[in-house]
DNA sequence: GATGAATGAGACTTCATTCAT
DNA sequence: TATGAATGAAGTCTCATTCAT
């Protein structure tokens, strides 16, 4: 047999977390049952248990993935370092961009890690305090207004890529560069033709 | 007897639908057992299908509650009309105050009915719908950038709002109108000194 | 008042009564819940426990009463004593038209004391040894052929009588004598032209 | 292993049908508790689920049981045919014979389809109209009484062999060919001696 | 490596019945 | 005489999980 041992194996393996993905991002966690995960996956009850604690174990498995591998996600897309505000908002771009691809390619995952797991509390506070810091940066050096806490701005900004996220991206309504360009511009420019002020 | 005929009963409803509203809030809907609502009412499993049909239709009841307050909120937050692109930001600024104090006031209704619920996506689509409408209105004025879809813009703010409710207004951080303010102000002006484009 | 004390009492408890042998009549002593017979009283819950033990005392009470007045019925149709065969038939057809006619008027009641109670075995018991006795006195006068064995014969007729009471007489699709006619005269003659036997 | 794949399963089901038959026969349909039957039949509970939709769906099964069973042995009771009187009674005799065995080796479907569920009405039905259509033929050609309505015969001689069913047969105290026998004759001449008619 | 068969634990819901007025 | 309000007890069903092969 040409293939190496244990392969059959991680090919099962695989191909229930695939099925336990997709019906959690579909039905949520508690309507998901094992039984309809091996169904997807066609095998059967005991073969779940047979590479996962339990379905709870399972769920985690994927958040961590999820998170593991947006973090990699975000931590690679940081460009040669350039001191300017240009710079600081090519960077975000760049970073948001990044990241949505990594959603697009990844719908289920991403339902799950960003929205549906308790910890994506956690992953959106990281990403508020990445945000936050590029931000504060920019604004010490004079670029940005100082007269918003940049806290709140990255807590906005946060909010609204989350539901970007779900409601333009994952569709497939707009392509994830022109979704960041989009979003960046907004932030920094606002609507408004002057500077006005409420 | 001091008390009016039937008081008894709705006061066993009422605190069943209160107890209900912080389970569902705190827990979720599947975590939230019949038996802990009971407990936290100080009443008996019976009880509660005394004064609901089921476990579903609880959590029916205060999807609908939040969602016809929130609407009848919006609708009385209606200003005398000021056609002027000040009139506009006001009339924003005014109605997310009374959204958020509405929001506030309630917090187990608002994480019900505004995260929670399957509905609470139909919910936020409306208000992205009136979002959109007010500040199209605007634009077709020619008092916003006409480059920005203004769908788009709404939806950005919505998920803004989204966000800022529960991690900045529940816990308390910031006063309602503070926030309403500061996100107003975001949207229009954004964070760069000048007309900065990426 | 004109009215008697304890008449108004009286008068729920007859109407619980009624309400009760309609619901168990139609629905079966299971299905019928004690909210739907007060429902059908226009009585509250508790004013049901005012009146009776429980749901299996006005079962039985109505059992009993089914009983009672059909021994009534039987006893009082004795006609005459004429001792002939055709006196022996005429009394059958007399009781069974009396018993018909008391099954006509009450149909709820018969349905639940000739039907769904366990003790309709026993009336039924009771109601073979009556015919029983009745033919074998007949047959030992050798007007009867002595080849069949009466208690069958009385076995049999029971059958017929509940089946017909059921399907023919409660319907209102015969009259109640009319019907005793029939089935006294296929029991007497059978359908065959001639004396056949298979 | 020697035994084939499956049949540990099958096994389980039908130990549970009988167990369901039995409960059912002799308790009812209400009073017999999903606990019971799994108790006799050595089960646990969800076993019980495994195998069935629900308590009703078992009960489904027994009644469609019977109701095919039952039909097979009437349809192919049929004997090769003889256009005679005695052809029709003999017909109806051996048809009622064999249905009597079917009976007596099924005391708990009987009871089930023939007694408790709804649908007996209906099969009791269909027997009516098959005894009739017998005995309407025989009826044209003169054989047979000309003055009794035949589906009242019918419905006589199936009240007849519903009880003697119940308390002939199932309890054994009369073989199944003889009862048959002596109904049939009973119902061909009746019990006078001669052609008495009240 | 995989599965047919089975179960422990527990959730929701119903209903006859009673308490307090 | 009557009822609004409440509950104890019990039953059906589901589901994650495991045993034995």
């Amino acid at each position: 047999m040409a293939r190496e041992k244990g392969a059959k194996g991680r090919e099962s393996r695989l191909r229930l977390l695939h099925a336990a993905a997709k019906q959690f991002a579909i039905h949520g966690f508690h309507e998901t049952k094992v039984s309809s995960i091996v169904a997807e996956a066609k095998l059967s009850q005991p073969a779940f248990y047979l590479y996962f604690e339990s379905k709870d174990a399972v769920f985690e498995e994927l958040v961590k993935l999820f998170h593991v591998r947006l973090t990699t996600v975000i931590n690679e897309s940081r460009l040669p370092e350039i001191n300017s505000t240009d710079g600081v908002l090519n960077q975000l771009c760049h970073t948001l961009t990044l990241m949505f691809d990594y959603f697009y390619a990844n719908p289920y995952l991403t339902r799950i890690g960003f929205h549906l797991a308790p910890q994506s509390q956690n992953m959106k506070q990281e990403l508020v305090q990445w945000v936050e810091q590029m931000l504060s940066g920019e604004q010490r050096s004079g670029q940005f207004k100082s007269d918003f806490r940049m806290n709140m701005v990255a807590e906005c900004l946060v909010g609204t890529i989350e539901r970007i996220v779900f409601t333009q991206l994952l569709p497939g309504k707009v392509a994830p560069e022109q979704l960041a360009l989009d979003i960046v511009n907004l932030y920094v420019s606002g609507i408004g033709m002057k500077q006005s002020k409420v």
